[in-house]
DNA sequence: GAATTGTTAATTGTTGACAAAATGAACGTT
DNA sequence: AACGTTCATTTTGTCAACAATTAACAATTC
């Protein structure tokens, strides 16, 4: 008999590391924006908790690249620019690239099965959710592509990396802006995707990952554009 | 007059920040050994400070990827495995193949003046110290080839990525041998890439680099295979 | 003798207190 | 008004102590 009940209820691990996800939480939701101070005491005080603990789930944080620490200052939001959104958007090419290509080839050796139909998928719940016009469900199935194909490449750590890449690109400015606005206009992408890693073709599945990260920069560089030049007020719901 | 010198020499900022580095130090360098445990009160006692100093630079060096951390248990060095090894040399490949391209790119627009003699530069006093056989200085000249041409991409996150990857593969086993048995095999590879470099082709700079860090890994499985299956002893000094 | 259960020692998690540095306001001088 | 100085306040850096968890080992049961 094998019972796996390891924790009862929903008890944490530790408390820092609560109150880190807490902080990455607050940030990547926008409710702390780039340049804001992390205040040690403000935010023990607010969870109700020691500021050792905050203090400890900041430093976790700060290679993340969410967080600047500057010595005997404090934490900082990052604050993104938009030359750093360019390097971010090439890296994650070139990582999405590489992952998508060892995917192609994982499935053509008979490594990952069910991703060619768990795409496919994917794809038609995508156009279904495109034709209701169905925004939530669209950026759901948009990450859940990006997923699947990022962990068919069987490289933990490229996927820890191109997190912690999104989370950084999301800091620039008005982030949902985006979101809103390039919906369904990357479905063809997918496809393309998707059919190369079919076919098992590695070359082919890396040059259209490569072509849909770069079409990806250039709708979030032309709304990113419009945002700043007609002074929205700010916007904060997301998801 | 005064400029505002605050910290002269190498003087630290935070404690914390220098036991972080000494730790990271004490892990390249091969005094701690993958699977090691990092004990807080017996790094605090030796090194003369509070435990929660040594505690707060674990934290902060948790996520680059030398440490695990596991609840209530505590951190411990890294162990890579061989299959480690392989995806770190993806992730490399497709972080240095993009950033040669960046380089190309770059250079071919006239912001790097100057890297194009500075790899020609290294190239020849590589090639002295292949000829003299000197081992040292030729490690160092790799390292610079590599750190000229990630920095000309205009990417610092792309080189602090870089470098952790570098430094998780370097856990894998005895370091060393590869250094020392893979010596001046890759000249040849290193003036593709400045060619590529000095004409403004990306394409030509990405692929010579994907090659050459294809061909990086390939050495370094063949040195690993060997000293795997013939019980070599421990070997611990490197540079 | 092997496995399970108490009991104790070692280690990590968390907290509060003190020291050092930075911030900001009041103030005087030019 | 601009600049520097002083000084109180705020905030971060470091430490030592306490609580909770895990590991080691003896005692007990089968």
């Amino acid at each position: 008999m094998q019972l796996k009940t390891k924790q009862i209820g929903s008890r944490r691990a530790t408390l820092a590391g609560e109150v880190k996800t807490e902080i990455e939480r607050m940030i990547v939701e926008g409710q702390l924006r780039g340049g804001d101070k992390l205040n040690e005491l403000a935010l023990s005080n607010a969870m109700g908790i020691s500021r050792g603990t905050v203090r400890e789930a900041i430093r976790s944080l700060a290679d993340s690249g969410l967080i600047d620490l500057i010595a005997n200052r404090g934490a900082f939001v990052h604050q993104t620019t938009l030359a750093e959104v360019r390097n971010l958007y090439d890296l994650r090419r070139a990582i999405f690239s590489m992952a998508c290509g060892a995917a192609a080839r994982r499935a053509r050796a008979g490594l990952e099965p069910g991703l060619a139909t768990g795409l496919t998928k994917n794809l038609e719940k995508m156009r279904a959710a495109h034709r209701d016009n169905d925004l939530q469900s669209y950026y759901r199935l948009n990450i859940e592509f990006h997923e699947m194909l990022i962990l068919a490449a069987g490289n933990p750590k490229a996927k820890r990396i191109d997190d912690n890449l999104v989370k950084e690109a999301h800091l620039f400015r008005r982030r949902g802006l985006s979101i809103a606005t390039n919906i369904a206009c990357s479905i063809g992408e997918h496809e393309a995707i998707s059919a190369a890693i079919a076919a098992g073709d590695e070359l082919a599945a890396k040059s259209a990952a490569e072509d849909h990260i770069g079409q990806g920069l250039a709708r979030y560089l032309k709304v990113a554009e419009q945002s700043s030049t007609q002074s929205t007020p700010d916007d904060q719901e997301d998801l």
